[in-house]
DNA sequence: ACAAGTCTTGAGAACGCTCTCAAGATGCGC
DNA sequence: GCGCATCTTGAGAGCGTTCTCAAGACTTGT
């Protein structure tokens, strides 16, 4: 184990193998036109001193900057943290962007824009002169947000929208969020209930227009009303624990609600306690997300399964394969699951009124 | 809004500004010796411009890469991240990381390394060759890795130990691990209760030694029994089923239970459910960590909170402000406290047994 | 008013890598 | 064997900054 003390560059290679300075550099990069001899002889000097690329340097003077940037809502991730009430969208989006970067040689790093601040174009403007990434990935609310997006195809950076099916500049990603709401509606359908309630999520994002969609459509196609069976909230707790109570004030037949997001199912299961109706019994409840609070609660909560890492993972590696160039033609969808816990079960034979 | 094709580098400002491009320099990073008069035509043409330095450029020249790096156990990460149990222990970090970075100017990376792999050495080794970060964050169980503290010592990193208080090469930084125990301990002291379990991590942590060590005081000092009420897990919900139901198994007595995180506590919550034993009725529940899931069970459990984004961010004042010299002396101890939610009563008045 | 400082400014090298381009080595067809 | 294309290798410039060091402008003390 040799004392590392000064930094092995990729000089100190070239003279260990007796080989030119390029000839690494065409060897670490798997470039062609090296002899094999050759190419095994700079490999074993690498493997020797330890040697590992500079990422300033490549960024320097090579045209890619291996990084991604990854660009969450500053307002709600902070919002979440202070509530600690779980950030878990950044958890994922970070695990699935961090592993697959590094299995492609690339790094990931996480910029928190607030998107409500006339400061957008510079804040981004900033993180993007100062770390040059070679693509970008949005997450709601930031995907369709023009000054953002035209931002970014202006500087020519490849970028993919996630929670987005507009096209458009940048590669758009969407998580199937009508289907997912079909499916949940289909499910409570399929368990007999006749009026399922909706709470939604803010317009600003849209998946919270497609998310209506889907439950909506499921609706008409059973012959089942839709009628004041809608809610909306802003995705917070405190949202949700109105929106439930507005929806059973108005609808005292409602035996079941899709809820936008974790934490509103969380406070219709709240709601519901309150009033003495038992979940799943009396009242059947389906979230978005499957964060792992919705494991614990008391009963689990089925919910709908965004598989948010695998999507920024497919964000990444489109991002990488694309480059600079490449048209941003095709949705990519990534299809969402259901998954059943304790909180759905076949609709009460009578109502409850 | 100027169209911003090419790159706007620091010649660019100085170009527009009429000075060298050395001034340029000692502007933007607030060095001295500048006239006041030309360091405002500076501010002016970098306004201008947009200016905003190269993180690459400026990790080539000067000696500073504007980096952290945080470092997380890629095992325990996935294995959570797959159970989508939640890892909000790397959100926090996050935050807490990214937030008092950009305050500074520098950015945050993260790194996920597995412990358990021979290729510690390695795998860190080519992070840091890489990125050249200006100082390391290490979380537990790196923290005391002895292949991974001497590596970062050899090179002369800058780095802090959270989870740590031996003393030894980087900055060691407490939760107060101990302090924390005791309070959960005494706590339930004073609700009453004379047999208090404990739930323990593994002992390759060496917070989980503390943490026996403030409960077993705390119970020493009150003259209650600590023999037999010690259970380990590793951290893991099914781990927590068997160290629960053990310890109920050999203490019928035992009235209340700590567990050192929130994913074993879950686990003895529910191991009472199934025994018929009510929480708190008949079992008080104290669990470590506070992350969002202990809010929403049923009931909420009462539990003690780690700031972890504020010690990250406290490490992180600590390693810019130091530099590559500085002697790690003291310890910085953050502290823990106490949430009171549900899952804690008064003793019952009778045994169960 | 003069020497001896202190402030302010700029020129040029250096950082570690990839790019472009040119030169030598090798292979092929006839 | 000769000319031409192709493969392999290397030399040198350049990326955008900060560093070192030297030169000029201003102070200050006497």
């Amino acid at each position: 184990m040799a004392r590392v003390r000064k930094t092995v560059t990729i000089r100190d290679v070239a003279e260990d193998a007796g080989v030119s300075l390029q000839t690494v550099s065409r060897v670490v990069n798997d470039g062609p036109n090296v002899r094999e001899q050759v190419r095994d002889k700079v490999r074993a000097s690498i493997e020797k001193l330890g040697y590992v690329p500079s990422l300033a340097a490549q960024r320097m003077s090579g045209s890619r900057s291996y990084i991604i940037l990854a660009i969450n809502d500053r307002e709600r991730t902070l919002a979440d943290w202070r509530e600690r009430l779980g950030t878990d969208w950044v958890d994922q989006m970070l695990l699935g962007g961090i592993l697959t970067c590094s299995q492609h040689g690339y790094r990931m790093m996480v910029e928190l824009i607030d998107t409500h601040s006339d400061h957008v174009e510079r804040e981004l403007g900033a993180a993007l002169s100062a770390l040059q990434p070679d693509g970008v990935i949005l997450t709601p609310p930031h995907s369709e947000n023009r000054l953002i997006t035209q931002l970014l195809a202006a500087r020519r950076i490849p970028f993919a929208r996630i929670g987005s099916n507009e096209s458009g500049p940048g590669i758009p990603l969407t998580m199937g969020d009508e289907g997912a709401a079909r499916l949940a509606a289909n499910h409570l359908i399929a368990l007999g209930h006749r009026w399922i309630g909706m709470i939604a999520g803010p317009s600003q994002y849209s998946l919270s227009g497609w998310r209506i969609e889907g439950w909506n459509r499921a609706l008409a196609e059973a012959g089942l009303p839709a009628e004041g069976l809608l809610e909306t909230g802003d995705f917070g707790y405190d949202s949700g624990l109105r929106a439930a109570a507005a929806l059973l004030d108005r609808n005292p037949d409602c035996t079941a609600i899709i809820a936008s997001n974790d934490q509103m199912a969380l406070a219709a299961l709240e709601v519901a306690r309150e009033r003495g109706l038992t979940v799943p019994d009396d009242l059947s409840l389906i979230s978005f997300d499957n964060t792992p609070i919705v494991r614990f609660s008391q009963p689990p909560l089925t919910a709908i399964d965004q598989p948010i890492a695998e999507t920024v993972s497919r964000a990444v590696e489109q991002l990488i394969a694309r480059g600079p160039d490449g048209d941003d033609d095709a949705v990519i969808e990534v299809a969402a699951g259901l998954v059943e816990r304790a909180s759905t079960a076949p609709a009460p034979v009578s109502g409850r009124s």
